[in-house]
DNA sequence: GGGATTATTATACGCTTGAACAACTACGCC
DNA sequence: GGCGTAGTTGTTCAAGCGTATAATAATCCC
C-alpha cells in the first residue's frame, strides 16, 4: 500500500506518496489514459481525470510529459501494438499460422469493446494530426504485411500462385473482411453467437482462397 | 446577400442578421457541425466554432437546440443516413440491385475520408452514450436487414437455398467485408487504383455467394 | 543518520468551454 | 406604417482546461 495516510496528526500537510521507478510511472499514466478515453471518448481524457485515475495529481503528468500531445501520441502506439502485436508472432506451418491469425484478430483480448472505443478514438484524429497518422500508417502497414507474408507462404505450400499481385489482391480482400467483422463483434458482439464470427471468417476466407485451411494439431 | 453591413454611422451598434426560416437554420447548424467534427473531431466541435462555421454566435444554437448534447445527436442521425440511404434505395434486377448496394457503399461520397472521420468520431462514444447508442442502432440494424434482403431476392432468383440461417450467415460475411473495404478506402484511399476496392469486393462477394454477378444492363 | 537529489504535491494563471440572459433588430401582421 | 413577437446578438458567469512553478516528501548515497 503505497498510501499510508496522512501524518499522525498537527496542522495542515501533504499527502504522503510513493515514488516509483520511471518505467513503472509512465507506463500505469498511459494505462490511466486508456482507461478515460475507453470511458470517456478523448474529451474524457483531461490531464486531471487522468491524474485521478493513476492516482497521482495533475502536476505530475507533465514531469514525465512534455505535454498532453505527447501522451496521446504514446497512448496510441500502445493502442496499436496490442492490436497487432499478437497476429505477427503465429507461429507452425503455413495453415497454422493462417488460421491463427484469423482467431486472434476475432477474439479477446483483440475484439472487444474496449479495443474499438479506444481504436475509434483514434482513427478520428488520423486524418487530423500529422503525428497520430504517422503512427497509424507504420502500425497498419506492419500488419498488411504481415498477412500479406502468411498468404504467400500458404500458397506456396499448395503450389499455387503466390505472386505479388494475387498476394495483393487476396490480402486487400481478407484485411478487409478481418476488420470489418472484427468492427461487426467489438460493435454489437452481443447479436453473434460464441465463436460465430471466427467460423464465419474461417470458411469465408476458404471460399476467398479457394482452398480449406488445416485445423490446428490436436494438442496433446 | 444576407449581411448589409453596419448602419450607416453612430456609435456601436449591433451586427445587422438575417432571420432564417426554421428548417434552414437547423439545417445551416447541423452541416456546421459535422463540419467542426471533420475538421477537429468532436473536441473541435465547441459552441462558438459552430457559429462561427454557420456564421451566426453562439448564443442562437441554444435557440434551437437544448444542448449541444442535442445538436450533436441530430448530427449523428444525418450521418448514419448518408451512410444508409442510398444504399437502402437500389432498384432493379435482384443483380443490379446487389451491385449497386455494393457500388455505391464503396464510391463517393459514402467512402471518403470525411465519412469516416464522422463515423470514427461518433462510434467511439456510442458505447459510452446510450442516447447515440440507440441511434447507432437503429440506422445499423437498418442497413444490414437492407442487405439481407438483397441477398435473399439474389438466391431466390437463382433457385438457391434462400433460407434464413443461408442469408444471415451471407449478410455477415459480406457486410464485415463491405465494412472492412469501405474502411480501407476511407482511412487510405491513395493506397489503391481507381475502383480497385469494387472490382475487389465485387469478385470477392462473388466467390462467398458461389455465383457470378450480372453486369449492369448498359444504359442507351 | 544526514544532506543532496528529484519525484511528487499543491497552488496559481490565463484561457476556453457550455450555458444563461438581457438587449436589440428583423419580419409578420393589421 | 407602426406595433408585437421572436429570432439573433453580445455579454457575462462559473467550471474546467493545459500549463507553469514553488513547496515538500521520499529515496539515494556516503
Amino acid at each position: 500500500m503505497p498510501h499510508p495516510a496522512r501524518p499522525a496528526a498537527g496542522g495542515m500537510s501533504r499527502r504522503s506518496f510513493h515514488r516509483a521507478p520511471e518505467a513503472e510511472r509512465r507506463h500505469d499514466l498511459i494505462e490511466a489514459t486508456l482507461d478515460c478515453i475507453a470511458e470517456g471518448g478523448l474529451q474524457g481524457a483531461t490531464v486531471r481525470q487522468i491524474a485521478i485515475k493513476a492516482g497521482v495529481t495533475a502536476g505530475l503528468i507533465r514531469h514525465y510529459f512534455v505535454s498532453k500531445e505527447q501522451i496521446l501520441q504514446e497512448a496510441y502506439r500502445v493502442v496499436i501494438g496490442r492490436l497487432t502485436e499478437k497476429a505477427e508472432r503465429v507461429a507452425g506451418t503455413p495453415d497454422e499460422r493462417l488460421r491463427s491469425f484469423i482467431v486472434i484478430n476475432l477474439t479477446e483480448p483483440v475484439a472487444n469493446s474496449r479495443s474499438l472505443s479506444l481504436w475509434a478514438s483514434f482513427i478520428s484524429r488520423v486524418s487530423v494530426d500529422p503525428a497520430l497518422a504517422a503512427i497509424h500508417r507504420e502500425g497498419y502497414l506492419g500488419f498488411r504485411n504481415a498477412l500479406e507474408g502468411l498468404l504467400a507462404d500458404f500458397l506456396a505450400s499448395r503450389g499455387l500462385d503466390a505472386g505479388p499481385a494475387r498476394c495483393r489482391a487476396l490480402a486487400i480482400a481478407i484485411n478487409g473482411l478481418l476488420d470489418g467483422l472484427w468492427l461487426e463483434g467489438c460493435l454489437a458482439g452481443e447479436l453473434f453467437e460464441e465463436s460465430e464470427l471466427v467460423s464465419t471468417a474461417l470458411s469465408s476466407i476458404e471460399a476467398l482462397i479457394g482452398q480449406p485451411i488445416a485445423p490446428p494439431a490436436p494438442t496433446k
